[in-house]
RNA sequence: GGGAUCUUAGCUCAGCUGGGAGAGCACCUGCCUUACAAGCAGGGGGUCGCAGGUUCGAGCCCUGCAGGUCCCACCA
């Protein structure tokens, strides 16, 4: 092994390998449990940003954990055609040549954008590599594939003939930009600062005349649509205007004249109580507008300038023509007032454009009856979302749901399957290209020129990547799939839309868990994104600190399911515990080396092969430090197979940094080192055990570093009877609890052993011995199980607290009445410090010492003399107090003694 | 307007079903102890936002308040 970790090196290296051996690869096989998640497919035009790394970081944990644990696991690959994002990309690039998607037509235009892609598209599944994503390449899909074409044809058909996609003549969010329609999930509301109009028309008399004297006040923040007005409407109820309900008002600058309406629609508060009616380009309007029987106005053209309707503003932008309409109005003295006004204007999500609310002839999925299911099964638990309070953000976009626009004005994507007969317009739904109108016979054919929005091809995903239409053998053993992970955002765009379209064509749910994730923000929690320029880019953190690092950056020490701030300071401390555990593979490896050749040839018996490490038993006589680790290592065990279970991610992995950490190097590493040039046989066991095991635990969520070194002790050991027999850690066999390993009794002994050697240490820190200088050290145990054990600890004074000599002892017979003393659990240790020791000082320390204990058993007195505490509280919580009590007691006793030995000294 | 969520050490955050306040970084002291200075040993630092309540017991449950963040929403 190379003396530093250098995860460049050899990250890519195991990739590669992996890929070679195929263990990423999984295939239909009825022997065993499937484990299925498919991936959220990144768009083809994407790079790897954060919120990606972290996303399949967590599936690749879950996925590997599965891998491990015996499932058939199949992480299902592959990306998105992304329509708009692509399509600005390509025409982007055109206009960069001189020329535009117009101008090349829509078979080229799509040639073009079919080669950007096989050039481009496949960036970031490579990207996705370098993470260490262990993805089923081979089954690698792409929404606009032949066989997801044929998903999305056959369920546009099946729903068409279902009546649940329609053609209608509807209100739509128009993006003057992109030029095309967008769903209301893709509207975005910001606040804006703007301004509230105060306007009035004139009332048209009785005879005709234009009223100089009685004027309709109302208000608008959008003046310009005023050309699109048709009506206005008050409150029936409002006494100020009843009387005025049916008379009509004058639009000055247009000279059109337009009735009063009564509408419960109106706000009598808001306002003056009276509302321009533009059911064109306002969706209340429109409504007003059906109600009443209005006409519809359009006066805006595609690029949101200002259509013939328009009349004299005709060709303007909306902004120019706001600007000329609230002028006019002035000089007429129309104009009451203007107020500064806060609200929420809707904008497109992708180009951050004003959306334009438009009337125009769309395709839309019916959605009432579809949700349903998709809203019971989260009711009923058939779907669970995690964290849980997801339930609400849910539910509150399915019960508030409107039909879905799915037609895009755009040529990157699904084309719709419909024809239409320019004779007779018949409109013909069909899977494949129509040449004649089945009911005119006219040849005239055009089919429908509009793409579909990209998430109705991604809402099938979970089937379509598997096979659906056709009923694969993958369908039946992969479908339903277990986890969906994917970010709270992302919930209304696509977890909805998969699970409403599982049930409607699968006739079930399309995975039975939903793991939302948190947003990854920047070091000031501001949203990474590349207009801000904030992001930080995963590829740079893995080419400097390592996936590893990366991976487990993002995972501990937060919950996912809240944001996350993203510190390079973390990325630090993450590669920092990965160089922890090279260095320890190193101890190991270079202390197995000493000793080649050796075996363990042992009596007390332990069975190795039930820990998973060794294909055959072994045995070895285990000291007491061997059976702590050991029994500390089962814990971990249970409690991380529970936390990954629970998707408690963070949670296990702050756990087996713990262990590995401060257990594991920090004291048996240490304990076994003054063994000399040779292990134990049994220390030997216990030190590869419970490393490899630790290691095992550790793979899902460092891949790389964990195989790279599982791989060289596997080398290492293949000769001795630790034989591990795994050729790969990806693919070992995921620790189970043993209850071989169980050994509580010599744990806790270790941990009095520990305790002692810790209170040595902060003795010689305190009394600012020299590092170097032995210690003579008294051990008083009065009783003689804790001498044993203490007796059994001795060889750890000396290597971990330097202790000299070390002298346990019934009594205090022989130990220099100035000696400092530490009172630990089962013990008082006595340190001959002779020249170094301040009597009053040292009386100082005890005293405190004391006050510490006194609060320690006053609060637990409090509780047992509290008798509704023993009345209710359970009967472990109490005899743990109790132990605690007597403990705790016995030690202050201690202190007492040694305290008044100080005072009769001076 | 409706809803969610957060407020814990100087900073960034953990804290699982209520039962003796934790980590990393920063800081202080001492160490190049032959796996690791990307390290080792020791240490200081918190009225867990505020006010009530439930409970034998509250960082955790309930209510209110303050401040922050986010989502949803057709009051012009």
């Amino acid at each position: 092994m190379q003396k530093t970790y250098n995860p460049k090196e050899m990250e890519d290296k195991l990739y590669q390998k992996w890929v070679e051996k195929n263990y990423f690869h999984a295939e239909v096989d009825h022997t065993r449990i499937p484990y299925t998640i498919v991936i959220p497919p990144p768009n083809i035009t994407g790079q790897l940003h954060m919120g990606h790394a972290l996303d399949n970081t967590i599936q690749d944990i879950l996925i590997r954990f599965k891998r491990m644990q015996g499932f058939n696991a199949l992480w299902q690959p592959g990306t998105d055609h992304a329509s708009i994002a692509t399509e600005l990309k390509i025409m982007e690039k055109l206009a960069g040549e001189g020329t535009s998607k117009e101008e090349l037509g829509r078979e080229k235009f799509l040639e073009r954008a079919w080669k950007w892609k096989e050039e481009y598209g496949g960036q970031i599944v490579n990207q996705l590599k370098k993470l260490g994503s262990s993805c089923d390449w081979e089954r690698e899909r792409f929404t606009m594939d032949d066989g997801c074409n044929k998903a999305v044809i056959n369920v546009f058909c099946k729903m068409y003939e279902e009546g649940l996609i329609y053609k209608g003549n509807r209100m739509i969010n128009w993006c003057p930009v992109c030029n095309t329609s967008i769903s209301d999930a893709e509207v975005e509301h910001e606040e804006k600062n703007a301004h509230l109009w105060h306007m009035k028309y004139p009332l048209i008399e009785n005879d005709g005349t234009v009223s100089s004297e009685t004027f309709l006040t109302f208000v608008t923040s959008r003046p310009e649509t005023i050309l699109g007005d048709t009506a206005v409407a008050v409150n029936p109820n409002d006494d100020r205007y009843r009387h005025l309900v049916g008379r009509k008002v004058l639009i000055p600058l247009l000279g059109r004249a337009i009735p009063v309406v009564a509408d419960d629609y109106v706000d009598i508060e808001f306002g003056t109580g009276v509302v321009k009616i533009t059911p064109a380009h306002d969706p209340n309007d429109f409504e007003v507008a059906k109600r009443n029987n209005l006409p519809e106005i359009n006066v805006l053209n595609d690029d949101a300038t200002i259509n013939e309707n328009g009349g004299p503003f005709a060709g303007m932008t909306r902004e120019a023509a706001r600007k000329a309409i609230v002028k006019d109005f002035d000089e007429r003295g129309l104009l009451v007032k203007v107020e500064d006004y806060t609200h929420n204007v809707g904008t497109h999500d992708r180009c951050d454009t004003i959306i334009e609310p438009m009337v125009k002839s769309q395709w839309f999925v019916r959605m009432d009856k579809l949700i349903k299911p998709a809203i019971n099964a989260v009711k009923t638990g058939e779907i669970r979302l995690i964290p849980e309070r997801m339930d609400k953000l849910y539910y509150n976009w399915t019960d508030n749901i409107r039909d879905w626009c799915i037609s895009r004005q755009l040529w990157w994507g699904h084309r719709i399957p419909a024809y239409y007969c320019l004779d007779c317009g018949e409109i013909t739904i069909s899977k494949t290209a129509v040449r004649s109108c089945p009911k005119c016979q006219s040849e005239k054919i055009e089919q429908d020129p509009d793409t579909l929005d990209t998430w109705f091809s991604s809402a099938l995903w979970p089937f379509s990547t598997l096979g659906w239409p056709e009923k694969t053998d993958d369908l039946k053993y992969f479908y339903p799939t277990n986890v969906l992970v994917t970010s709270y955002d992302i919930i209304f765009f696509w977890v909805i839309r998969m699970i409403f379209s599982g049930y409607a064509h699968m006739g079930e749910k399309p995975f039975n868990t939903v793991f939302l994730h948190g947003l990854i923000r920047d070091s000031q929690g501001k949203k990474m994104s590349k207009s801000s320029g904030n992001g930080i880019d995963p590829l740079e953190i893995i080419e400097q600190y390592g996936a590893d690092a990366l991976r487990f950056a993002l995972l501990s020490g937060s919950s996912p399911d809240h944001d996350m701030r993203f510190h390079i300071e973390k990325v630090e401390a993450s590669r920092n515990f990965a160089n922890k555990i090279w260095n320890a593979a190193r101890f190991i490896l270079m202390k197995l080396e000493n000793e080649a050749g050796t075996d363990g040839k042992l009596t007390e018996s332990v069975n190795a092969s039930a820990g998973q490490t060794a294909t055959e038993p072994i045995n070895a006589p285990l000291e007491p430090v061997d059976k702590w680790i050991l029994h500390k290592m089962n814990q971990l065990v249970k409690e991380v197979t529970d936390h990954l279970e629970n998707f408690d991610l963070g949670i296990a992995v702050q756990k087996i940094y713990d262990f590995v950490w401060d257990e594991y190097c920090d004291w048996y590493i240490e304990m076994v080192k003054p063994g000399g040039e040779n292990f134990r046989p049994g220390a030997r066991f216990t030190l590869i055990h419970v490393f490899t095991t630790a290691l095992k635990l550790l793979h899902p969520f460092m891949p790389f570093i964990t195989e790279e070194i599982f791989l060289s002790l596997n080398s290492a050991t293949c000769e001795s009877a630790l034989n591990l027999d795994e050729e790969s850690i990806m693919i070992s066999k995921w620790p189970e609890y043993n209850q071989d390993f169980d050994f509580a009794k010599e744990e806790k002994e270790v941990e009095i052993i520990k305790e002692a050697v810790r209170g040595i240490r902060n003795i010689r820190a305190e009394m600012q011995v020299p590092p170097g200088k032995p210690l003579e050290i008294y051990v008083v145990c009065e009783k003689t199980e804790n001498a044993e054990t203490f007796i059994r600890g001795l060889e750890f004074f000396a290597a971990l607290a330097r202790a000299g000599k070390v002298n346990i002892q019934a009594d205090k017979e022989g130990i220099p009445a100035d000696a400092v003393s530490q009172v630990t659990s089962g013990a008082v240790i006595y340190i001959a410090l002779t020249e170094l020791v301040n009597i009053d000082n040292e009386i100082e320390r005890l005293n405190k010492e004391a006050k510490r204990l006194d609060d320690e058993i006053n609060r637990v007195e409090t509780m047992l003399k509290n008798p509704r505490f023993m009345e209710k509280a359970p009967a472990e919580k109490i005899a743990a107090e109790r132990e605690k009590q007597e403990k705790f007691i016995q030690m202050k006793e201690q202190v007492k003694i040694r305290l008044q030995q100080l005072v009769d000294l001076r």
